[in-house]
Parts: C-alpha cells; sequence; structure tokens
DNA sequence: TTATAGTATTAGGTGAGCCTAACTTAGAGT
DNA sequence: ACTCTAAGTTAGGCTCACCTAATACTATAA
C-alpha cells in the first residue's frame, strides 16, 4: 500500500472518522463545520477520496446528497494518523511539559508530517501507551482501536462510582474547567443524582460534589470494567480497611 | 514582524544562506542543484522575495543575471528555520537515539511547522546549546551566530593539534565514514602531514593515523582557541603526567 | 401537493509552487 | 570584435486546495 496521500487528504479521512465516532452520521455539512471551510471544497475532496483511481480502492464510500462512510482503507489512514497525534501529544506533554491545549495543536501540526519511524520511537518511549494524556485511545500500528471497555459517563445510574478514563479536548476552555474539578482521566467518580428535567448530573469526585450537564457527560467516558454501585465501592474500602486493621 | 512567509519561501531563505556559507557566492543556478528543482521555478520565487510588497523591506536583493544576498530580514528568517532545524536534530538524535543521518531528513521535513513555543521548550530542555550533534552552530533566538573561533581543518599547518568542532553533514555516507575514523567533535586530531600534489592530509587521531582529502578537510571545522603545536601539547601531557606522580 | 428552507453539488476563479520550452544575457575563447 | 555556451529569464501550463456564486436536490410544513 502506497502513502501517496496529501497532508489534507489524510486530514479529511481523520475528520470523517471523529464526526462518525461523534454523531454516528458524516454529512458534508459536518465536515465543512468541523474543518472550517466551505462545504463546495469539502464535496470536492470527497468525491476525489470516493473515486478508485489506481484500483486499490476508494478511501470514502459517498452517496451524493446521503452521507459519507469510510472504506477500509480510508479508515486505516485515519487511524494512523490519529495514531501520529495522539502519540505526538502524548510526547509533547509529558516529555516537553506542554499545556493540554497547546499541545492539541501542536500536534495536529505536526502530525502529517512525522515518518513512521519516528512514531515508532516515540511509541517506545513513551513505553506504547495505550491512551493519550486525556483519554482518548491511541490506535495500534495497524489501526486498530479497542473501546469495548469504554461508555459514556452520562450511562452511569444514580449510585454508581466508575473511573474516569477519557475527558473531551476539542474544546481547551472545558478542558481546564474540567481539569479545576478534578475531573481528569484517573480519578473516580461517583453519579449522586439526576435532574428529572434540564439533564443535570451532580457528581461527586473525592469530598466536592458538582453539577455537570448532560451534554458534557456524555463526552466524558468511563471504564465499563470499573462500574459498581457506591455501596459496593463503601464495602470494598472497609475490607481493605480491617485488613490494613489486622 | 509578522511572520507570513510559507514554509517554501523560508525554505528558499535557508538555502540562500547555506549556499553563501558555504561558496560565498549564490546563484539562481546553486540554488536550484541544492534544492533538487528547476531554475525556473527558483527565479519566480527569488523575484518574489526580492520584491518589497508590504513595505517592510525585501528578504533577498537580486540583480539578474548576478547574485542573490540575503538582506538582514530575510537573514533573520533564513536563522530562524536554522534554529529549528539544529535544535530539532539535536533533540531527537539525543532524546529518541535517532541515527545522525536520519535526524538530518527528519528535522528537515518538521523545522518549518514547529511553533516557537515548542522550539523554546526544546531549547530549554537541551539547555540552550550553541551547536548541534554535528558542531553546527545553532543562531540565537534573535538570529545571530557566532562562528569567530571557528577555522577549517585544512588550514592547520603540520604539527598542530586542534580539536575538532564541526564535521559536514550534508552527504550521509561521508558523515559515516568519518565517525568510522572518530572523526567527530569533540575529537583531538593533529596534522602529521600535507602531500605537496594531490592534496591530502595525513592526520593523527589517537593512535591511528588517516588520509584526508583536502576537499574534506576543508569541510571539518576546528576551535581556533584550541589550537597548538603537537610539540606543545606533548609538553603538557607530560607536566599532567609529572603533576599525576607527585 | 406544492412551497420552501436547508443541504449538496457544479461551475468557474485564485494563489502557491512546481514544470517545460523558448528566449535573452553575460562572459570566455578564437 | 564575434561567436558560442552556460546561466538566467519569461511565457505558458499543470495540480492542489481553497474560494464564491449559482444551481439542484431533499424533506418538511402549509
Amino acid at each position: 500500500m502506497q502513502e501517496c496521500l496529501s497532508a489534507s487528504e489524510q486530514e479529511y479521512l481523520k475528520t470523517v472518522l471523529l464526526v462518525q465516532q461523534k454523531t454516528g452520521h458524516v454529512t458534508i455539512q459536518a465536515l465543512a463545520a468541523r474543518m472550517e471551510i466551505k462545504p463546495a471544497s469539502v464535496s470536492a475532496m470527497i468525491r476525489r477520496l470516493a473515486q478508485d483511481e489506481d484500483a486499490q480502492g476508494a478511501y470514502v464510500m459517498h452517496t451524493p446528497y446521503q452521507g459519507v462512510t469510510l472504506t477500509r482503507r480510508g479508515e486505516k489512514v485515519a487511524m494512523e494518523l490519529l495514531r501520529h497525534q495522539r502519540l505526538l501529544e502524548l510526547f509533547l506533554a509529558t516529555t516537553l511539559d506542554m499545556s493540554w491545549e497547546q499541545v492539541h495543536d501542536e500536534a495536529e501540526h505536526l502530525a502529517p508530517f512525522i515518518s513512521e519511524d519516528l512514531e515508532e520511537r516515540i511509541a517506545a518511549r513513551l513505553g506504547h501507551p495505550a491512551r493519550d494524556q486525556h483519554g482518548d485511545p491511541i490506535p495500534s500500528r495497524e489501526g486498530i482501536v479497542d473501546l469495548t471497555d469504554d461508555m459514556p459517563l452520562s450511562a452511569l445510574e444514580v449510585g454508581m462510582q466508575a473511573k474516569v478514563v477519557r475527558v473531551p479536548d476539542e474544546d481547551p476552555a472545558l478542558l481546564r474547567y474540567l481539569a479545576t474539578l478534578g475531573l481528569i482521566p484517573g480519578a473516580w467518580i461517583t453519579v449522586e443524582a439526576r435532574t428529572p428535567y434540564g439533564d443535570i448530573l451532580t457528581v461527586r469526585m473525592g469530598e466536592a460534589t458538582h453539577p455537570l450537564a448532560g451534554e458534557v457527560a456524555r463526552g466524558v467516558s468511563i471504564s465499563a470494567m470499573s462500574r459498581r454501585s457506591a455501596q459496593a465501592s463503601l464495602e470494598e474500602q472497609e475490607r481493605k480497611h480491617e485488613k490494613f486493621l489486622t
């Protein structure tokens, strides 16, 4: 498989993937909005990515006026770019102590230009991590990402506790806000209440409780493996305590 | 001063600087050869860089059919890019253990895309180094580079000893060869002989002696501060030895 | 069923950065 | 001084990745 796609083409494929993951349906409009370019330009590029020039298969499927879907080939390219980007993010954040929001822009800029070898060295240096610093999964070199254990915080029932594995990284201000609440990957969170109207969750993190808009909660992922009722959690804690005393 | 130059334009300015340093006279042809593009394309780009669009001054001076010279403004841009590139080279070589030759290509690719802030963090992490791993000087953030202490190995007289500060990095094979001889920055080298014809130096590095073509010797820099006769060096060594014995 | 709003597409245009081919100029050799 | 070659320039063309403006399609509401 020849790596002959331009930086721009790769960027489009990556965006298709992200919009797909986020909304489930990829429209020209949505791509245009996210990339901050005009729908006409997106239309043209998608047409190019949808045609099978070199008889190796297209990168996307596109039914005009309907939606866009990645082919396996296109998905692989998108995953590769995403891997570059997230490894870079983590590398810049850990090795050079850059702020999370700055890291995002820098990594996005650089991602299309780093070689496979550099990517491998970064991955090796970081210990082949599975997630970046805000919990976004890093695809494997084969372009595969395992998300089976992830579920949105919004799906947690009242009284349940779980470990946060991912926070949304698109909006720097939101990222900062969540960090001030202590809502970062690795934190344990308990859902204390849920309003019947207005879609607000009250969550506890350690000592403090905070109200959280449903839309925000849908962007936060927790580990399905870690789910348990707060009661169970309490009992577990006591067991540990007893063990400590004996 | 607005940073509005494209990656390509910066690359041109950098190449003008390097060709100027190497040959003293910058022709369209030389630029075309080094950048591996056609003279016609260079001609067009130089014309653009020579005109003073935004009333802030041009980047180069160009007298048609004569030569190209950087203005102070152009030089600053070139130095900035060179700083990016060499900091990146050193960073990749030290932090990620990439081979010298691979580092060169990677850094050249990436240099135009890293932000000033990332550059600063890399510089800080490396301890604001003055030279990269093969001794090329890293310009300061203000675009200044001090080379007063550098002179070519070829200028050394027979019997003189000096410390190597820079080896040429353009040809990976040459770089590898010099490394196998132990001819790397920091090494001490003595000129043992010079052929009257054929322009060959015989140099000693530790135990071994090697013949070195004049053209190669001209590409290697030594520190003018470290110059001394081999005799003086020998005496110095004995003094140290005596000191050790007492 | 038809009007209409919103979304998608097509047509045509721009600048960047390269190309080839044809022409001009400078400078060295006879 | 004249010619010839090498170097430089100009003209015109290409692709990429964007744009605007006009047109076509879809879906929903009257």
